[in-house]
RNA sequence: GCGGGGAUAGCCGAGCGGUAAGGCGACGGCCUGCUAAGCCGUUUCCCUAUGGGACCGGGGGUUCGAAUCCCCCUCCCCGCGCCA
């Protein structure tokens, strides 16, 4: 949720924001008109109540003394009315207001590129070398800008639906009997090699003074509501029958929540939680998309980045959390390029965000790994989670960065990895914890 | 699941029908070679702010007046039961 400070104050910083979104400022105008409507009925209950008050306080020896107090109580009746008119009307306006405030996005960083899509996004830098087909090349070189290594190969890869399939470490058409499509049994060595990725990226965050957290895998509507963005409640989450409770999306929403309505003191800040969870997703919008296999499941595991920190240490917090995420597929030997992503494919929620794209042979592109976002104060002060300033409490900024997602990571190792005779190298840092070199 | 106890400000904690004590911490000031101590003040939220309003886990009720009495709910603690 947005300032409403910045909406009665500076609402030319909203449409601005809004403009660079690409979207409309009708949300804004109409946020203001009912703001000053709520304000105005506000007064007036305020004046009606202060006048109860004064009455009260003026019965009160009175009644004490045990003399008749029936006049007195008539007039108190007939304010009370009053108030209770006006307070209906008050709560109205106060939750179509609110409602219309949340709706706003966050406000947009001054530095992210502008564009109304994903067109826009920025790649600006790329790390490792690549093994690419011929046929790709050309969308390679385009992709990376012609600033990454890479070595050319003259037969393309085999799909890691194919390879893990026919190898016997996943099953997808079993899983999509007793569960649907997007679901997957992970099968023998398969299951250690991800067990290795979560369990070396906990272990790398810890050492970086972060603390491991394994946190509910279900939130109540309010956290839920809280922590996330509106529209995920109809593309992205599960809801339990019966039960005031959703199964999380990723742990970044229970990270968020955990601090809700506490006031933090400044000197705790920043804190650094490594999340770890599995994540369920709908993917409502996602029909006929990235099909087959496990790129795109209703079901994975994941460790996120999450910090809570003061406004001013925000940005430089985003670069850490996005150094750790690269750090992590440096050491392990993937491919990647990191984009800026455009305000007009932010989301409701960041205010700058960068992702990592890991190099996919077989698909013969750059495909999201990570996701780092800086949402300011955002989250904050809808879970009203603050600091003690010495000019009184403030919100936190949070941010939240994937660190890895073990489905995507394993479809890049097997893509990356894979040898002429179907084995998979492990990248050698995982080696120690899988206890092969090749599965 | 049953019985008992509880939830008050950042934290601790009193008040138990007349409109939120006190302590700790934090911040500001005074004092002082410096520091500490001491003293004074501030320290929940909202509004169009020298003022006004709200707030004692949440919601409802009784009353001129509720933190206080009544009802419902949530969560926590203790005991019993059940259980991987």
């Amino acid at each position: 949720m947005i300032d409403i400070g910045i909406l009665r104050k500076n609402p030319e910083i909203l449409y601005e924001s809004q403009r660079r979104r690409f979207q409309g400022d009708e949300i804004i105008r109409k946020a203001i008109s009912l703001d000053d409507k709520w304000r105005e009925l506000l007064k007036k209950s305020n004046d009606l109540k202060s006048e109860k008050n004064r009455m009260i306080r003026e019965i009160a020896p009175i009644a004490k003394r045990g003399e008749d107090i029936s006049a007195q109580k008539k007039k108190v009746e007939m304010v009370e009315t009053q108030i209770g008119l006006i307070e209906k009307q008050l709560t109205e306006i106060e939750s179509e207001r609110d409602n219309v405030l949340r709706r706003i996005p966050n406000i947009v960083d001054l530095e992210a590129p502008v564009a109304r899509d994903e067109s826009g996004n920025t790649a600006f830098e790329f790390h490792g070398k690549a093994t690419v087909f011929s046929d790709d090349l050309s969308n390679f070189l385009d992709s990376s800008k012609g600033k990454m290594e890479y070595e050319l190969i003259e037969r393309r890869r085999e799909s890691h639906v194919d390879l893990l399939t026919r190898r016997g470490l996943i099953d997808l058409e079993t899983a999509a009997k007793v569960s649907g499509s997007r679901f997957y049994y992970l099968l023998g060595d398969l299951v250690i090699l991800e067990n290795a990725i979560e369990l070396y990226a906990l272990k790398m965050l810890r050492e970086k003074g972060f603390t491991v957290v394994e946190p509910p895998f279900m939130l109540n509507k309010e956290a839920t509501n809280g922590a996330t963005d509106f529209t995920a409640f109809e593309d992205t989450l599960y809801k339990v029958e019966g039960e005031d409770l959703y199964l999380i999306a990723t742990s970044e929403h229970p990270l968020a929540s955990y601090h809700s309505d506490q006031i933090l003191e400044a000197r705790s800040l920043p804190q650094f939680y490594a999340g770890r969870s599995p994540c369920f997703r709908r993917e409502a919008g996602a029909h006929g998309k990235d099909t087959k296999g496990i790129f795109r499941v209703h079901q994975f595991n994941k460790i996120e980045q999450f910090s809570y920190c003061l406004p001013e240490d925000s940005a430089k917090i985003h670069r850490i959390l996005l150094g750790n995420a690269k750090e992590f597929y440096d050491n392990l030997k993937i491919p990647y390029r990191i984009v800026d992503i455009s305000t007009g494919d932010l989301g409701n929620v960041a205010s700058r965000k960068f992702d990592i794209e890991a190099w996919y042979p077989v698909q013969g592109q750059f495909r999201e790994v990570v996701s780092a976002s800086n949402v300011l104060d955002y989250q904050a002060r809808r879970l009203k989670i603050r600091y003690r300033a010495n000019d009184g409490n403030k919100f936190v900024h949070t941010l939240n960065s994937t660190l890895v997602a073990t489905t995507r990571t394993l479809v890049a190792i097997v893509e990356n990895n894979q040898q002429p005779d179907g084995t998979i190298m492990v990248p050698e840092v995982l080696q120690k914890y899988v206890g092969k070199e090749a599965i």
